[in-house]
RNA sequence: CGGGAUGUAGCGCAGUUGGUAGCGCACUACGUUCGGGACGUAGGGGUCGGGCGUUCGAGUCGCCUCAUCCCGACCA
């Protein structure tokens, strides 16, 4: 199967395919017999267990709380907020029945006709209007003020053409709505769970991110404003990684969500909504990845040590006992350790078989190096091997791990800064963007041209980012005066 | 919902003019191996997506149907 892997090179047409075949052979998901879904295999599973724990402290420490709400929506909930739906009616699954019936030839199970629901029930594509509804009841004063809450859970969004991690009908997320009394206070929040999750991205996956605001295309359906943070995959395309809402008091107004402010005068509730979901497995793999297989950033890293001995059957004994003895030393360190003396595989197989589910380290204890109290180390992330004396080993590795998760974010860093560019000519544009890249351009604030970019060239605006200054120019297609430089690039 | 393709073992595929259902990987047992994806021997595994038709005979031909994938539109 590496021989496979080998032969796909990234950025071909392939790239795909190669995705796809990494996702399933790396142990991570699995397409579902069910459409357009996706099952996460124990492996995938531990990732974004790792990536949930992490990000649920953070939230935490940012006055955070968690809560569930339903996952079936009353039909009616959805139409309260014109936009909202209409961002979502295209993909919802429907619930009509509550009750199935033995059918004639009794082989088999059909919908009970008579068991049909007097308001249908939406598979939640998102809670705001179900947490909405619930939060009108326990907001009535300024001093209930600000709610704070999180739920994670799994939605579902009756998508066209599914991709593994990356677009599947159900999804795995998780989804925070606060309310707030003043309209500054929202927006700031707004903005300061973005940074969290550009946090949580760089410092975490090693994912390097652009944060920036959404144009009124591309906002969430309901929002105010949409800010958000894109990453650049390694086929040059933009991958939207997660996204914080402003929503205005459009939900307050549409849900009756008011309170009395110390003025004692009733106003709606400002809300704010943000999200990140399993997508962010898709971006961790597409970022880092190379022709043998994962490449996982040692703070994700469900193993971030392997142990993989090699000696006769009679040496094994001895192997056991001091491979036992370095992975306790490493546990105890707090790094998680596996020790894998199977006997049915082989060394080589075992070596690829790790390489390709991307554990950060390896340490190989043959019988020969053991007699010199040597051990060979090898990094996932480079490849190299090194032969190093046992002793103080753990030492070595634990700055081996911190090193390696430095590396890979420097190496995303390096590639996305080469292949981000200005360019002020249409036609020039047209020709780069085939080669992928993230771009920046004037842009005049229009909805027509960016309409035509995408008409053009399938790129669209992917925000108005932050971090880069903000020179006025000429709008590239129009040649209309622009104040700034979007971010353009073809999207997942 | 438009355009194109594909459904044969768990996965990947072959199957010629219609004539006994095949290959590789994986799996099971035993043996030899074990420092970069081992090898030998022997096995197990199939309503050929489904239905109807043509035929002495259909994986193969015809019609219908279902499903999946790819390219669009939609989208985190």
């Amino acid at each position: 199967m590496a021989t496979e892997l080998k032969d796909l090179t990234k950025r071909s047409e392939d790239y795909s395919k190669w995705y796809n075949e990494l996702v399933v052979k790396a142990d991570l998901a699995e397409q579902s017999d069910v459409r357009g879904c996706m099952v996460i295999k124990p492996y995938g599973y531990a990732i974004w267990e790792k990536m949930q724990q992490n990000l649920d402290r953070m939230f935490k420490e940012t006055g955070v709380q968690n809560a569930y709400f339903p996952l079936l929506i009353p039909k009616s909930f959805l139409s309260r907020e014109a936009e909202h739906v209409e961002g979502f009616a295209k993909e919802c699954a429907v619930v009509t029945h509550y009750r199935l019936k033995t059918n004639e030839t009794h082989d088999g199970v059909v919908v009970d006709p008579a068991a049909k629901l007097e308001e249908e029930l939406i598979i939640r594509p998102t809670s705001e209007t179900i947490i909405w509804n619930t939060y009108k009841n326990w907001i009535n004063s300024y001093r209930d003020l600000p709610i704070l809450c999180n739920q994670w859970c799994n939605v579902m969004r009756w998508e066209m053409r599914t991709r593994l991690f990356l677009r599947t009908s159900e999804f795995l997320w998780q989804e925070g709505h606060t309310a707030h009394a003043t309209r500054e206070e929202a927006e700031d929040r707004a903005k300061m769970m973005l940074k969290v999750y550009a946090n949580f991205a760089e410092k975490y996956m090693a994912v390097p991110v652009i944060q920036g605001v959404k144009s009124e295309t591309e906002r969430f359906a309901g929002a105010l404003d949409t800010y958000t943070i894109e990453a650049m995959m390694q086929d040059g395309k933009a991958l939207q990684s997660g996204t914080s809402h402003f929503l205005g008091q459009n939900f307050g107004k549409a849900f009756d969500v008011t309170f009395l402010n110390k003025d004692n005068k009733p106003e709606y509730a400002w809300a704010t909504s943000w999200g990140v979901s399993t997508r962010l497995m898709g971006a961790l793999i597409m970022t880092h990845s190379d022709d043998n297989g994962l490449v996982l950033p040692p703070a994700l890293a469900p193993i971030q040590v392997v142990i993989i001995p090699i000696g006769k059957n009679d040496q094994m004994p001895m192997l056991d006992e001091k491979a036992n003895a370095i992975a306790d030393n490493l546990r105890k360190m707090g790094i998680s350790v596996k020790y894998d003396n199977a006997d049915n595989k082989r060394p080589g197989f075992k070596f690829a078989d790790y390489e390709l589910k991307g554990v950060p380290v390896r340490l190989v204890l043959g019988a020969r190096d053991l007699e010199k109290g040597l051990v060979e180390v090898m990094r996932r992330d480079t490849l190299e091997k090194e032969i190093l004396p046992i002793d103080g080993i753990e030492q070595h590795i634990k700055q081996l791990l911190d090193d390696i998760q430095d590396n890979i974010y420097k190496k995303a860093v390096a590639f996305r800064d080469a292949h981000i560019y200005e360019c002020d000519n249409y036609d020039e544009f047209k020709e780069r963007i085939k080669d992928g890249g993230f771009f920046l351009c004037h842009w005049d604030g229009t909805a027509e041209t960016e309409a035509k970019i995408k008409e053009d060239t399938q790129a669209t605006i992917r925000c108005v980012p932050y971090a880069f200054e903000q020179t006025p120019g000429t709008d590239m297609v129009s040649g209309k005066p622009a104040v700034a430089r979007v971010l353009i690039a073809r999207a997942y």
